[in-house]
Order: structure tokens, then C-alpha cells, then sequence
RNA sequence: GGAGAGAUGGCCGAGUGGUCGAAGGCGCACGCCUGGAAAGUGUGUAAUCGUCAAAAGCGGUUCAUGGGUUCGAAUCCCAUUCUCUCCGCCA
């Protein structure tokens, strides 16, 4: 959430940006500002109340230790009146709080300066791509014929466990979502990142702290019995271990990696978007996630779409980089990259990785903060990106790779999967 | 799921109605000591809101969370959450 100090000072530059997003903020700004503004004063009066509150209290003590009783149940019937008062404050106090906090929690992340406006997709920079597009025969198939095709994917088989979007992967399927799971966490350990196996369930405070909530209430899976939900990405435990965490500058940068299933109900797809591996309820994905001080963010941002662009090289497929405009942006995001890599039979772009900072965005609704060595306290900036999400990786190897000899493993995935070839 | 015990600062731990944001220890930071280090020794060491241009200062809040009793609550009462022990179940 934006933090509070910045929107007072100058309203009108979040405004201005947020219009980027397409996101009209000058009524809630105003509401902000009011709200603020009454908070304050209310708070004011009431510290003054209990100020005197304690002085009574106090004296009243020193009375009936000298054992004045007298005196102090004189003092007694004026503390009556400022407890009322006290009452009526504090209720006024906590209405205007929760007010604010609410307003505050949905104003999106304002992008960073270089972003440009924009609507739709269309809009988005291609700020990089590289590797071949394949020339395939007319007789190319797309993924979902060639998964039933070599018995690797199962789709009517997840339909019948659970339901459509819970594809069953089966043989070398299996063996391959198994390879590259290896392969990214061992690509990301050896770039010095820590790995971590989260819990695929968090709390309303973790999804609220990531943002998920209250924006994207209803894209996840919820138990109810519980009170607790799926995670949509690991980005949301592995972030949260650091909510209400105040770090030491040495400690930066933070480097976590995380391999977990991913649940979401994506409420609203459909067409041939969501066919076969495109879009599913629940799929696996590596995710890397960094904490970093302020002034470096950005440096490590480039770094962690490097670090990506590299896993999809070693992976031989042709890819390009995105970098969103306003208006494709992530509600909490303030710059993204999105890496796409091309699916050939199906003749499209997936989308394979979403790189983002959030710079203190995430941090302030979820307190992590580091302190300076002179004692400051200020929020960090976190970051993340998928590294990578499998299934449309998965795609486009079986529909760029397929020959008539089968479909060919990437000679780096050769010792994860332990065979070259699907046939 | 049943019975019991508990939740205090970065950590351990004292504190059963007033002067307690909280003893003591550990840790950490800085200094002294040392050729250097260890040991020893001295000092300091929570967060948050408001006031202020800012800092200092001042005022408020915070001893799991939320309510209550009281002039006054870490301390008493109620609810919730979590942890531990025992029993039950179980990968």
C-alpha cells in the first residue's frame, strides 16, 4: 500500500501516476486526505484526555499513600466525565482508522517513472527476444494432441478426479514436470538464492500482506472450515516470512527460491485461452523472490530478468521480454516484465514469467522494514518472478520440439529427465 | 478431539493493582584494556502514533489478540488465537 507520509505530501504526483493505470484516484485521494486529516485531530484530543486521565491517576496514588482517602475520592468524580469522553474518542478514533486503512488498501502501487500508458497487451513494449521461431510442417499438432498422443498428459482423466484445469501428468509427463522442477531450483540455487519449501496454505494476514486480499478475493481457493487459503504462488508464504520483520542493512540482499503447486481458480476464463496447458486451476511453478534495500531494487530487478531470460536459453526456446504498460500492470506492481516464450503450434506467445518490483509496496502493508545503521527505520523493497511457471513451458517444448521421432528434450533437461526423447 | 499448563523486549527470564516500557542475564553496538584477540570493564541498546519544516524535546499507545473491572492493569475477570505436556487418532 502506498505509504501515507508520500501520498500527503504530494497527492497530486500519485494521482497523475496512477492515472497510468488507468486508475482514477483524485476521489479517493480526496477521501484519504480528509479522513487523515480527521484522524489526527481526533487523536490529538484524545492523547490530550488521557494525558490528564494519567496526571489524575497518578496524584490519586500519591493520596492514598500518605493516606489522604479523602482528597483522593474527590479526585475520583472528575476522572468520570474524561472517561466518557475517552470512550467517544476512541470509537471515532478506530471508525476513522479502519476507514483510512481500507481507502488506503485499494489504491494500486503507482508505476515507476518510465512507464508508459497504455490499455491493453497490445500496448506493452517487446523490449528484447531472441532464438528462432520454428518452421513446422503442416501436420504440427499442439500440445494437447500430442500429450494424448505419447500418453504423457491426461486432461478427461484430471476432469474425472476434480475437474476441468487439474490435468493428470502420467510416464515421461510426470518424469519431465519432475526434470524441470530440478533443473529451475538447481539453476537458482547456483545463482546463490535459498531454497525453501513453503506451506501451500496461508492465513488472511499472508494473502492480505502480498496483496492478494482485498484485491483478488475470490481468484483463490478458500477453506472455508479454516480460514485459510490455497496459495496462487509461492510468492505469497515465501514473502510473508518476512512480514513484521525489521532486517539489518547487511542482510540484503535476501534471496529466496521456492518450488510449490499453484492454485487458482481464475474466475472468468475462458474460449482457447484456458485450452489444454494454457491456463490451469492448479500447476507448478518456481518462484524467486528477493528482498532489497531501496536504492538497489531496480539493479536487481535487471538482474532477475537476466537471471530468467537465461533459464530460457538453456531451455532453447525462442523468447521476448514485455515490459507491461500502465495499464496491463499488476495491481501491486510498480514495474513488470513478463517473458514470453513461443508456442509454435499453436502459433501464439505464452506468457511464462512475470517479473516484478513491488518496492515498498508489499513491504508497507506487511511491515517489513530494515533499519539504516544510524538507526532509521524505513520499508525494504521486495521483488519476484517466476522462474518458471512449468505448464506453458511444457507446451511449448512438446509443440517446438515434436519430430517424427518423437518430441526432444533440451540437451540441458537430458540429465534431470534421464532420456532425449518422448516417443 | 479430551485434560492440563502457558504466552513479557532480538533471545532467556523476573515481575500478582500505582512511581513498570518493564529487574537481571545473554546477544548486539561503541569505548577502555591488549602487539592483536579472548577474558575483563564502562556506556548504550524496542516499536508505533501525534506535536514540530526536521531533530531534540514533549504527549499518547504497545507485556499474544479483543473486550471488561478499576481513579489506575503486564498483574484481576471474560472471549479468541497460538504454543507446550499427557491421552486419543494418525502419514
Amino acid at each position: 500500500m502506498i505509504q501515507l507520509s508520500i501520498l500527503r505530501n504530494d497527492p497530486k504526483a500519485i494521482i497523475e501516476k496512477l492515472a497510468l493505470k488507468n486508475f482514477n484516484a483524485s476521489d479517493p485521494v480526496d477521501k484519504i486526505l480528509k479522513c487523515d486529516e480527521d484522524r489526527r485531530i481526533v487523536q490529538k484530543t484524545l492523547d490530550d484526555n488521557y494525558a490528564e486521565s494519567n496526571k489524575i491517576a497518578k496524584a490519586i496514588g500519591e493520596y492514598y499513600k500518605t493516606g489522604k482517602v479523602q482528597e483522593a475520592n474527590q479526585l475520583k468524580e472528575t476522572t468520570v466525565s474524561l472517561k466518557e469522553n475517552a470512550k467517544n474518542l476512541e470509537e471515532q478514533l478506530k471508525n476513522l482508522e479502519a476507514n483510512l486503512n481500507s481507502l488506503l488498501v485499494q489504491l494500486p502501487n503507482p508505476p515507476h517513472s518510465s512507464i508508459k500508458p497504455g490499455k491493453t497487451p497490445e500496448d506493452n513494449e517487446i523490449v528484447y527476444s531472441e532464438g528462432e521461431i520454428p518452421a513446422l510442417p503442416e501436420t504440427a499438432m499442439p500440445h494437447w494432441d500430442l500429450a494424448s498422443k505419447y500418453n504423457i498428459i491426461d486432461f478427461e482423466l484430471g476432469n474425472k478426479i476434480t475437474g476441468a484445469g487439474f490435468p493428470v501428468y502420467k510416464g515421461k509427463g510426470a518424469k519431465l514436470q519432475r526434470a524441470l522442477i530440478n533443473f529451475f531450483l538447481d539453476n537458482a540455487i547456483e545463482a546463490g538464492f535459498t531454497e525453501i519449501q513453503p506451506p501451500l496454505m496461508v492465513n488472511e494476514a499472508s494473502a492480505y500482506g502480498t496483496g492478494q486480499l482485498p484485491d483478488k478475493d475470490g481468484q483463490m481457493y478458500f477453506a472455508q472450515i479454516d480460514n485459510l487459503y490455497l496459495i496462487p504462488t509461492a510468492e505469497v508464504p515465501v514473502t510473508n516470512i518476512y512480514r513484521d520483520v525489521i532486517l539489518k542493512e547487511k542482510d540484503f540482499p535476501i534471496k529466496n527460491v521456492a518450488y510449490s503447486s499453484c492454485f487458482r481458480r481464475e474466475a472468468g476464463s475462458y474460449g482457447k485461452d484456458v485450452r489444454g496447458l494454457n491456463r490451469l486451476h492448479q500447476f507448478d511453478k518456481v518462484e524467486i523472490v528477493e528482498i532489497q534495500h531501496p536504492d538497489k531494487s531496480y539493479e536487481t530487478l535487471e538482474e532477475m530478468r537476466q537471471y530468467v531470460c537465461g533459464l530460457l536459453r538453456k531451455l532453447e526456446l525462442p523468447f521476448r521480454v514485455l515490459k507491461l504498460c500502465g495499464g496491463d500492470m499488476s495491481f501491486t506492481s510498480a514495474l513488470t516484465y513478463d517473458m514470453e516464450v513461443y508456442s509454435a503450434a499453436q502459433k501464439r506467445w505464452l506468457e511464462v514469467s512475470s517479473v516484478s518490483n513491488f518496492e515498498s509496496y508489499q513491504a508497507n502493508r506487511m511491515k517489513l522494514r530494515y533499519k539504516t545503521d544510524d538507526g532509521k527505520i524505513n520499508f525494504a523493497h521486495t521483488l519476484n518472478g517466476s522462474a518458471l511457471a512449468l505448464p506453458r513451458i511444457v507446451a511449448s517444448l512438446l509443440e517446438n520440439n515434436q519430430t517424427e521421432k518423437g518430441i526432444l528434450i533440451p540437451k540441458a533437461l537430458v540429465k534431470y529427465t534421464g532420456f532425449d526423447v518422448i516417443d
